[in-house]
DNA sequence: ACCATGACGTTTC
DNA sequence: CGAAACGCCATGG
């Protein structure tokens, strides 16, 4: 691809440095990216995470609101629900419960 | 080259 | 306090 992948590549590391049981917000990711302007564009590279060879815990990413917004494109059931509440994260009507305890953002851990 | 869309976020009414 | 509009950046048609 191209250098720009090292956005998406940045990305994608960032999702599969999320502890268990944690999740984090497209415009914790961009900020921690510079990008703080382009949280769609994480969001984007989600979409493209599809295309990696490597597993993306997408599913521990969400909006700002904890809103399972993407849960559409993990196949359009509850898997992305499953899967946080299998970390033992509540999740009701597609929004995390507790965000802020199970919040992890790279920027404030990994300042 | 231009218009439309999108896994978001912030500001304004 | 709640809802709506705008802004950002990139990709697709």
């Amino acid at each position: 691809m191209k250098e720009s992948d090292n956005f998406f590549e940045k990305v994608y590391q960032v999702a599969r440095l999320i502890p268990y049981g944690k999740v984090t917000t497209y415009g914790s990711i961009a900020n921690y990216l510079g990008a703080a302007r382009s949280a769609r564009m994480v969001g984007w590279a989600m979409n493209n995470s599809h295309n990696q060879t490597k597993e993306v815990p997408a599913h521990r990413v969400v909006n700002r609101k904890g809103l399972l917004t993407g849960k559409h494109h993990f196949g359009g059931t509850n898997l992305m629900q499953q899967l946080l509440e299998n970390e033992g994260i509540s999740v009701v009507e597609n929004q995390i419960q507790e965000l802020e305890k199970v919040l992890w953002d790279p920027v404030k851990e990994l300042s």
